[in-house]
RNA sequence: GGGGAUGUAGCUCAGCUGGUAGAGCACUUGGUUCGCAAUCAAGGGGUCGCGGGUUCGAAUCCCGUCUUCUCCA
């Protein structure tokens, strides 16, 4: 319940659309947020700032659809310069996830629009406190040749007075993007959060970019007006740009005037209600709080991340959000007593906050619960094993004092455990944990992954200037002219290739699911191989093995024909498996992964049950009859989103589209793609489901082949029921298989009785023929069984007192010797020494327990001296 | 992508430097009666992930491969 006093201030949902109101009123178009998780950029797994998605614009990739455009972007930070995941909760500021009001022009307005608009939202809109508000300017570089941002400066110069305009070095006021690329000068606007009697003992100017938790930095104004060369010189950019970033949370906080974004309603609610089910109070005690704001953060991001289709998972950006959702589970679980899953109980409260603005988390709800709850349950295990290795460890090492880093170490990196809790559980037995010995195993596991994992790219080699992304061709042709527009040598692990990007290509580049083209880059003089097709960005990047002599010349790019055609097969009986799919199992299917390649093609969907057979089969029926209606191809090319949307296409969350996407249907399946279709299904042929199982909580995955592929799984099928009939001599399988397995049971117990049977007999003999040897009682024989009931006979007739037992038998050609001693004898004699002994004769070795041991050899012939040898040796003894 | 671990009975796992595959729970049958995981006895159940190799002998050692977990990139 909110206090009346607080209804003064904005909810955080009101700021929001009071932003993008207010950017609208400028002319602003208003998009909505990409994916928090980044698809289609190698350098980045998840969108870390507003402007990822317009990157292409800024580095002349593509051409921007709007000169002004707002949104709000949901970012998530885990590393860099300024983000430690291992910080965030711990101070009152940081987050994984946050998001990021921005507001752009492409070459359109510049400093003066943009100070004034920020100037005036803040100020005029928010009705933030003037006095507490601070503006920095570049001051120039002169390694850079860049001089004072004067013009910045004037325009500060209408709002604030000068002694609240600061200006700033390279480090904290010239922005870039990477190495090189577009950059500029940034303006940013810090407000002072201190009260009143703080602020009168120190300036805020004093405190602006010094870290302090309560004079920030709010707004970040960039001028994208320079773009630097791989030399490290400057140029101008013909075209400017500006790039806004403003953190919401702490836009929230300044507005409802908290100490802490945490404190604001954004988290409120979600770290009350966290806060009740742990039985704390937040803002009692620093370690539950915390682990509070540890929770609700986490719980934000990990959330959003899998709503947008990224599911914890061991590697890559999967791995990360694992990471993230452990963290809280194990801050809950050592902070706030839950030592039950208790994180996807909170996410029915966080979609019920946030649902409204983001619906892509209320409509996977379910599936978000069900993801977070099995890994909740498998950490909790790995938690308990860990706790029981290290318990194990402690009554072994305890007395040490200390708990070795190696330790340490493999409990973290091979089982999983994190380190603080190691620390915690070690304080608690008043032991020191190693972190030095820790650090250096951890110091060189990094070592060896960089070493394994690096890259050298070397720079573009730029041909002919195109500030236009590749055209596409390979909807419609197989081939067409071209030119190498850039080309650039990448280096790894030794084995160097080419990356090349042309003007326009018929090849597909990996994308959606789709495996990239094959082909070849050829003309009258050369041919060069192009064995894979990826996007980096918007740019479709050819990778050849060699570069050809003359990168100048024109070329044909051709792609693998065959190759191409069964993948789009493929492609094709994928829509048409969603389809039945939706229509088998219900509309919650939701894709959630896709790989469609020539000779196969994988499905992973929402579903929260194993399919049974009756559903696999059903499925299979309807995307096989989809096929025979032979349904033609029908794409729509730049078809208004909305229109799409309304026609029913399938649109996956996740996924970025921008106003115009391109559609395909076949009769009823219509989805938002971009990949390669067949012109009418009947060209798929023939659908089969080869495999159906799970990849994670509520994930089900589906693997099928089509055409010549599915053909021949069914042939192979046949062909085996042939032999197996031909084998069974039986035409019912069934009756037959069941006779069989009847028989072998029977069959093995007649022999275990049989064995049993020929062992008494042969003890029985044997037990007759007991000799004499030096006071013990001998038995020895030559016998042609099998060296098990050799074993058995002679474990038996060691039972009684005083007894050595020698068996020796020849079966299937090699030799066997068998050596036993009574219980009673075992001082006096070692069978292992006596086999060994006797094993020589019969050119071999053994060996065993000193009750009973074997030995085997390869000469026959020298058995009975073998036998003879261990009498000789009793007598000795 | 690199390192480490893992795979043994339906389930949870043990099996030390190679020598007759085990425990607990579950299951079957029988006995007992102390009413909600009762107890006693007997019993069934295992291609030791898969494929090679070394060895007289491999769950155990070596090589390859797959599964799952985990850390790093």
């Amino acid at each position: 319940m909110r206090l009346l006093k607080n209804t003064m201030y904005m909810t955080s949902n009101e700021i929001r659309i009071a932003f993008l109101k207010y950017f609208e009123s400028k002319g602003h178009h208003i998009v909505p947020s990409a994916p928090m998780v980044i698809k289609n950029d190698p350098t980045l797994m998840f969108t870390n700032a507003g402007m990822n998605q317009f990157k292409d614009i800024f580095l002349g990739n593509n051409q921007p659809e709007f000169s002004r455009v707002a949104d709000s972007q949901k970012c998530l930070r885990v590393s860099g310069k300024h983000n430690d995941l291992e910080e965030v909760g711990r101070d009152t500021y940081h987050h994984t996830m946050f998001e990021m009001l921005g507001n752009w022009s492409f070459g359109d307005y510049f400093k003066k629009e943009a100070i004034d608009y920020s100037w005036e939202f803040l100020t005029e809109v928010m009705k933030l406190d003037k006095n507490r508000l601070y503006a920095t300017v570049f001051q120039g570089d002169e390694k850079d040749g860049t001089s004072f941002d004067q013009e910045a400066y004037e325009f500060w110069k209408t709002k604030l007075p000068e002694e609240r305009i600061l200006t700033g070095n390279k480090k904290d006021n010239f922005w870039e993007m990477g190495e090189t690329g577009p950059c500029g000068p940034c303006s940013e606007i810090h407000i002072d959060l201190r009260d009143d009697e703080e602020r009168a003992k120190t300036p805020g100017r004093d405190l602006v970019n010094k870290d302090n938790p309560l004079v920030i930095e709010i707004w970040n104004l960039v001028f994208m007006q320079y773009n630097r060369i791989a030399s490290g010189e400057l140029k101008l950019l013909a075209n400017k740009h500006v790039d806004t970033g403003m953190g919401f949370e702490r836009l929230c906080m300044a507005v409802q005037n908290k100490k802490s974004n945490y404190d604001t309603d954004v988290f409120q609610p979600i770290i009350q209600k966290i806060a009740h089910k742990a039985n704390v109070k937040y803002g009692e005690k620093t370690e539950t709080d915390v682990a509070l704001r540890v929770v609700a953060d986490h719980l934000r991001a990990v959330t959003f991340a899998i709503a947008d289709g990224q599911l914890p998972s061991n590697t890559g950006a999967g791995y990360v959000i694992r990471r993230i959702l452990r963290r809280a589970i194990r801050y809950g679980f050592t902070f706030l007593d839950f030592k039950e899953p208790f994180m996807h109980t909170l996410v029915p409260d966080l979609v019920n906050q946030m649902g409204h603005q983001f619906p892509e988390i209320l409509k996977q709800q379910d599936l978000i619960v069900r993801i977070i709850l099995e890994e909740e349950q498998s950490f909790l295990k790995t938690l308990a094993k860990g706790i029981a290795r290290f318990d194990e460890y402690v009554a072994k090492n305890g007395s040490k004092g200390s708990v070795e880093g190696d330790f340490a170490f493999e409990l973290f990196d091979t089982y999983g455990f994190p380190i603080d809790l190691t620390q915690l559980l070690a304080s608690e037995k008043g032991l020191v944990v190693d972190m030095e010995g820790f650090n250096l195993g951890l110091q060189q596991q990094k070592e060896r992954s960089r070493a394994a994992a690096a890259v050298a790219t070397d720079d573009w080699v730029e041909l002919i200037h195109q500030d236009t992304p590749t055209k596409f061709l390979g909807y419609k042709e197989n081939e067409c002219e071209c030119h190498i527009v850039k080309y650039r040598k990448v280096t790894a692990k030794n084995k160097t290739f080419y990356q090349i990007v042309l003007d326009q290509t018929p090849f597909y580049a990996e994308s959606g699911g789709q495996v990239g083209d094959t082909g070849v880059l050829e003309n009258v003089n050369e041919k060069v191989a192009i064995y894979n097709t990826t996007k980096e960005n918007n740019l479709t990047i050819h990778h050849a093995a060699t570069m050809p002599d003359n990168p100048s010349a024109v070329f044909t790019a051709c792609i693998d024909v065959a190759k191409r055609q069964m993948t789009a097969n493929n492609h094709s009986a994928t829509h048409l498996l969603d389809h039945a799919l939706r229509a088998v199992l219900g509309t919650h299917v939701e894709q959630k992964g896709s790989m469609v390649a020539a000779d196969r093609l994988r499905f992973d969907f929402s579903h929260f049950s194993k399919m049974t057979d009756e559903e696999i089969v059903k499925t299979e029926k309807m995307v096989n009859e989809m096929i025979r209606r032979n349904l033609p191809l029908q794409e729509y090319v730049d078809m208004p989103i909305e229109e799409a949307r309304e026609k029913g296409a399938i649109a996956l969350f996740g996924e970025k589209y921008g106003n115009l996407v391109r559609v395909i249907q076949f009769g009823d399946a219509i989805e938002l793609c971009g990949g390669t279709h067949t012109s009418a299904t009947g060209n798929i042929g023939f659908f089969k489901i080869v495999s159906e199982g799970a990849v994670a909580a509520g994930v089900r995955r589906i693997e099928a082949v089509t055409g010549n592929a599915a053909e021949e799984v069914v042939y192979a099928q046949q062909e085996q029921i042939k032999s197996i009939k031909e084998l069974l001599g039986s035409n019912n399988m069934e009756q037959a298989i069941q006779k069989l397995n009847d028989d072998n049971a029977a069959y093995r117990k007649k022999i275990e009785e049989f064995e049993k049977q020929q062992v008494a007999n042969f003890c029985k003999d044997l037990e007759a023929g007991i000799k004499d040897v030096n006071g013990v009682q001998v038995i020895s024989k030559i016998a042609g069984f099998s060296p098990d009931i050799l074993r058995a006979a002679a474990f038996q007739l060691r039972a009684a007192a005083n007894r050595v037992v020698v068996l020796g038998s020849v079966f299937e050609n090699k030799p066997n010797l068998v050596v036993a001693v009574s219980d009673d004898l075992l001082g006096r004699f070692e069978a292992p020494k006596l086999v060994r002994a006797a094993g020589k004769l019969i050119q071999g070795g053994g060996g065993g327990q000193p009750s009973l041991s074997t030995a085997g050899g390869k000469n026959p012939a020298g058995l009975p001296d073998a036998v003879a040898e261990v009498l000789n040796l009793i007598a000795e003894n």
